[in-house]
DNA sequence: TTTTATATGATTGGATTCAATCATATAATA
DNA sequence: TATTATATGATTGAATCCAATCATATAAAA
């Protein structure tokens, strides 16, 4: 029998809160708590995945931001994608000491996951402002992590506000790692005034810094400047330098590390 | 062929990492990561599993913090358990706006997910120190989530230290829901001095608190004292009110919340 | 109202995952 | 060294999960 699409719509709205809720919600507790079939649970799971946010497994579906880090890419030895060669490079580059800051950005979240893989991560200090670096990180034996207060911003699950940049205060890093919505001849931008002012305090107060961003994100303009190409930092792209040049991007060679 | 017991215990150690990390981990990938056979990933989930921290699920396994929240409980009518009464109970008490504290802890947890099954959150504000309550409410519609920046405990999975109490002297709550590891007849007991000392600071700026501690909790003393039976709070348990006393917990009627 | 489109549940065959069993190589123990 | 215990990988049959197909009731469109 034919259900109304507006009850449909609101029943796969309700779902994508169930497995942000829980996590992990298995097939049968869609049928449970949406009183459907699993016929229909299973249409819907595909439906949600299709739109994001969430991904499928066999026998439910996870909250994206902690699906399998291994899924994502570079399993048994298949083709790494970009943003996997772009965190290998900023893991080659990460100090085995000292005290770093990990920003937001799916590029960093792949750092934060290779990270993981280190023996010893013992004298390392992570600091961040990402809800999904923090997820990953919390608990790995040997790591300090510290989090930067503020207000949670969904579209980068970032923490951000007065309280983060005070709390950045106290802070100096070896080493930065910064994420970005977009690049152009202007420079590395981002969608979130506030956000590109937090990133321009990071950079003053690290020794070092890198964004890491693939390319795809070349031409891609959001409205607000983090950096122009001027900046203090070096860029960690899979863009090849002459695609840079034909954006318009005039980034010192030895500055620009291509993967 | 048999493997040294000590590589095998690091192995399953790295396993119990993997997993944190990723949140999901399926057996494939394990395979892959720790160079077994399917057979040996599955053994080595199931000894893992056993000990606590994760989760199995069909096809791999979920660190525990993000495992179905059907799954402990209520699914379809069911019997519900201690916690899922208490968070019940709890989540009648919080306001439907205003500024709220959410503490660690696996029954505020269960509280946080109830929070999310209410049709509207607008107006409500969350602040937290932990990160499991971020992660679930992060990105949750209408709703505003704070977090209290500071250094990730692993063990409550919470946030902790000066910036933490620092960044608690901003804020006013109308509710505060608090966790604890014991109760005796000196009060409510932690395992960690700072922690301690934290909950009594929000204790101080709340509008009304209350603890959330399952029959469990009871007689097993932890070092730390949060506060003694006299405090400005309400304890929200499962245990009855015999079995209390019979602790020697000597708490005045009106501010017991039996479930 | 009449017609069309489609959301649903049931069914089915195929794919995946799992627990149990067994032979074997090698660590642990005597 | 000789003996015992066990961790591992392969195999197998059962259980579970899934995508595709189909009939049907009913919403949506004409």
């Amino acid at each position: 029998m034919r259900v109304p699409l507006h009850i449909v719509q609101q029943r796969r709205e309700r779902l994508r809160g169930l497995i942000r809720a829980g996590g992990f919600l298995p097939v049968a507790d869609i049928c449970g708590r949406l009183g459907v079939s699993e016929a229909t649970a299973r249409r819907d799971l595909a439906v949600v995945a299709a739109r994001g946010h969430i991904t499928r497994t066999r026998g439910g579906a996870l909250a994206d931001y902690n699906a399998s880090f291994a899924s994502h890419g570079e399993r048994a030895g298949r083709a790494r994608t970009a943003k996997d060669r772009i965190a290998r490079s900023a893991a080659a580059l990460l100090p085995r000491r000292g005290v770093v800051f990990l920003d937001a950005g799916t590029t960093v979240q792949a750092l934060a996951r290779r990270l993981l893989r280190r023996r010893r991560l013992g004298g390392l200090a992570v600091v961040t402002n990402s809800l999904p670096v923090a997820t990953m990180l919390g608990g790995a034996p040997g790591l300090e992590l510290h989090m930067l207060g503020g207000t949670f911003l969904d579209r980068q699950a970032v923490l951000l506000g007065r309280g983060a940049v005070q709390a950045l205060g106290a802070w100096r890093f070896s080493a930065a790692f910064l994420g970005g919505e977009g690049m152009g001849p202007a420079g590395i931008t981002n969608s979130h005034a506030e956000l590109a002012s937090f990133q321009r305090t990071v950079l003053r107060r690290a020794a070092k810094s890198y964004f890491c961003l693939d390319a795809t994100k070349l031409g891609h303009a959001t409205p607000h400047a983090v950096v122009t190409w001027r900046g203090p930092f070096s860029l960690i792209t899979d863009a090849k330098e002459s695609q840079l040049a034909a954006s318009g991007i005039n980034i010192p060679h030895r500055r620009l590390i291509s993967v």
